[in-house]
DNA sequence: CTGAAAGCGCTTACAG
DNA sequence: CTGAAAGCGCTTACAG
C-alpha cells in the first residue's frame, strides 16, 4: 500500500484534512470525539507524517545536528562522545527528534555545516562542543540565529546557553586527596591547550598547588592521545625531582603513564600515584585500577538535549551546571615513597 | 537577509525558476552559458536548495539512517563504531549526504524506526549492524523496500549487500601463529553468541583446532564486557589444564584478561599468551603490547557507504569483502611454559 | 467546532 | 534550449 497522506486519514474520518493535522499535532480546533476518532484512523493506518512536508510548511524539522571534529584518532577511544550522544539521545527520542551527526576536520568546516543545514532547512538547532576561547563558532551561531547548546564552561559559550560543571572544583578535590596523601610533588598531563576547559583546569591545579604550598606543580601539555601521554610522562619521570603523584586530562593518557611507569621500573602506587580524568570501563579494568575524577557524561547530553528543545520552542534557555566530576580512588593511588 | 529561493537567483540571473533547478542539478535543458551563469549568481548568495521542498517535490532527501542498539555500556568503550562512522561520513560528506543516528533499546525498535523513516521521508537508506542469524531486521527491509546496506557477513544479510571481511581466515592466522610458537592449549573468550560474526569465528576456532589436534579448544561465551571478558579468564585459568594463549573477541575483554592474569600471579606471556581481535589504540598502551587482529574499520564504512549509495541510486549493489583481519604480533605472545 | 484554500520551495513533465 | 504550471504533503490563517 502507497504511504498514507492526512489527505486518506481525512477521507476515512469524514472529515477535513485541516482537522486531521490540527488532531495530530494536539492543537484545538476539534471536539474531543473527533480527534478520537482521527487518532484511532492515524494509528490504524500507522501513520507518520511527511517531516519534508511538515517542515516545508512552516513546522519544525525535528532534527538537531551535532559535529564532531575528527582529531588524530582520538575520538574513537574516549567514551566521551558515545556517552554524550546516548544521553543525547534518550531526551531527543523522547522528544521525537533526530540527531544529525557530522564529522568535520575543523571548525571552520563547522561552522559552513551550521549554515548549510540552516539554509537547507534541515535542522532546528545544533550542539557545539570543544569549546575554545573565542571559539569562532559562538560568534557565527549568534549571528546566524540558529538556536544551540555550548557543552563546555559557560564563560566561554558567549550568549548561548551551555551545559557544564565546576571542573575546577574536581581539580581542587584531586589535589587535597593527594596532597592529604602525603604527596608534595604532584604534576598533571594536561589536554589540549585551546581548549577552554583545559584553561579552567590549568588555572584551578596552580591555584590550589599554590594554596596547599606544593612546588613543581607543572603542568605539561599533551593532546588525549596515549603517544603524547606517554611522551609527557617520560618528560616527567625523567626529570631531576621526579614528581610522586600525576593527574591525567584523560583516561587515555593515564593508561599510558601507567605503562611508562612500568617500563621505567616504578611500581604504582608504591612509587607513583596517579589519577585520571574521566572515568572509564577501561580504568577499572588496569592493574591497579585508575583512580579516577568520575562524572555522569550521558546526563549531560540529557541536560544539553533539553536547553536545546526549550530554546528551539522559542524559550530563553539559561545555562546549567551538571553535577561535577568526582574522585573514585582506586589502586592507582597511595602514599608517597618514603624520603630515601 | 532572508534565505534565498530559486525563485531569487531565477529573478537575477533573469532565468525561469525550472532553468535554475536544472542548473542546480546538472540536468540538460540549460545552455553551458546559461548554467554558468545561474551557477555565478547561487554561490554568490551561498545559496543551497531547502533539502525539505527538494524531498517533497520529489528528489532524494539526502540523508541516511544508522540505529545502535545502546548495549551495556559497551558501547562507548568499543572504538569499532566511531571508526566505522568516521569511514561511514568520509564518504557521506563526500557525496552530499548526511548521517541521521539512532540509538534504540533493541532490534524491533529498530525496525520502528526504519518503517517511521521511511513513512516520515526521513532517510533514503539505512545501514544495519550487529546482525544475527535469522536477524528480524533483514526481512522487514526487504519487504519494506527501504535501500539498506548490511554491515556484518553476507550469508545473513538476505537479498541486502553487505560488507564484511573473512573473519574465518583471521582466526585461522592467529590460531596457527599460537600452534607455530607451541601452543597446545589455546582457549577463546568469545563474543555474543547470537551474532551472526561470533557463530563464524567459533566454527573457523574449532575448526582450526581441530586439523591442529589441538584438545580443550574451548569457547566461554561473553558479552565484550570488562567483566565478562573477566569472569570468562577466571573459570579459564582456574581450570585443571589451564590454556597456554587466549584469544578474546574484543579488546577491552582482552584488557580485562590481562589482569586476570596478572591477579592470579601470571606473567604474560611467560605463562600466558594473550590475542585481542580489533586492535585499538588502548592495545598498544598496555605492559606488555597486546598481540591483536587488525582492521580498517573506517574502510568498512566507506565501502557501506559506497554501496548504500550506489542502492540508493538504483544500481544492484553486490556484497564487498573488505580486507580480513590481519595479526600484529606484540609483547604479549610467546612460547607456552617449559613443562613442569 | 469545521471546511475550503493558500502557500511553503522545490522538481518535473509539458508546451513552445 | 526556455517558460509557465502542476504537484509533492503538510500547516495555518480565514471564513463560516
Amino acid at each position: 500500500m502507497k504511504r498514507p497522506t492526512i489527505a486518506d486519514i481525512a477521507r476515512e474520518a469524514g472529515v477535513s484534512k485541516g482537522a486531521v493535522s490540527y488532531a495530530l499535532n494536539g492543537r484545538p480546533g476539534v471536539s474531543p470525539a473527533t480527534r478520537e476518532r482521527i487518532l484511532a484512523v492515524a494509528g490504524r493506518l500507522n501513520f507518520h507524517a511527511d517531516s519534508n512536508a511538515r517542515a516545508l510548511a512552516g513546522a519544525k524539522a525535528r532534527v538537531v545536528g551535532l559535529t564532531l571534529q575528527r582529531p588524530p584518532s582520538t575520538l574513537g577511544v574516549e567514551p566521551f562522545f558515545m556517552e554524550l550522544i546516548s544521553g543525547l539521545e534518550l531526551e531527543l527520542s523522547r522528544r521525537s527528534y533526530a540527531l544529525l551527526l557530522q564529522m568535520t576536520p575543523g571548525r571552520d568546516e563547522e561552522v559552513a555545516f551550521y549554515r548549510r543545514w540552516l539554509s537547507e532547512g534541515r535542522v532546528d538547532g545544533v550542539l557545539v562542543c570543544d569549546v575554545r576561547t573565542g571559539d569562532s563558532r559562538i560568534a557565527a551561531l549568534e549571528e546566524l540565529g540558529l538556536p544551540a547548546v555550548v557543552i563546555g564552561p559557560p564563560d566561554v559559550s558567549g550568549s548561548l546557553p551551555s551545559v557544564w560543571s565546576d571542573d575546577a572544583q574536581s581539580m581542587v578535590e584531586a589535589v587535597e586527596y593527594l596532597a592529604a596523601l602525603g604527596h608534595r610533588r604532584i604534576a598533571r598531563v594536561g589536554g589540549i591547550v585551546e581548549f577552554a576547559h583545559t584553561a579552567i583546569r590549568t588555572a584551578a591545579f596552580t591555584g590550589v598547588c599554590e594554596r596547599l604550598g606544593l612546588a613543581d606543580a607543572v603542568t605539561v601539555p599533551a593532546d588525549y592521545s596515549g603517544d603524547s601521554g606517554a611522551r609527557a610522562t617520560r618528560r616527567l619521570l625523567g626529570a631531576a625531582h621526579r614528581p610522586t603523584a600525576v593527574i591525567y586530562d584523560n583516561d587515555i593518557m593515564a593508561v599510558a603513564g601507567l605503562t611508562v611507569a612500568h617500563e621505567l621500573g616504578l611500581s604504582v602506587p608504591g612509587d607513583l600515584s596517579i589519577v585520571a580524568w574521566d572515568d572509564s570501563p577501561i580504568c577499572r579494568l588496569l592493574h591497579p585500577p585508575l583512580t579516577a575524577l568520575t562524572r555522569d557524561i550521558g546526563a549531560y547530553g540529557v541536560a544539553a538535549a533539553q536547553l536545546l528543545l526549550a530554546a528551539i520552542g522559542g524559550a530563553t534557555a539559561t545555562s546549567t551546571h551538571g553535577a561535577p566530576a568526582h574522585l573514585s580512588p582506586r589502586g592507582s593511588t597511595a602514599g608517597p615513597p618514603a624520603p630515601a
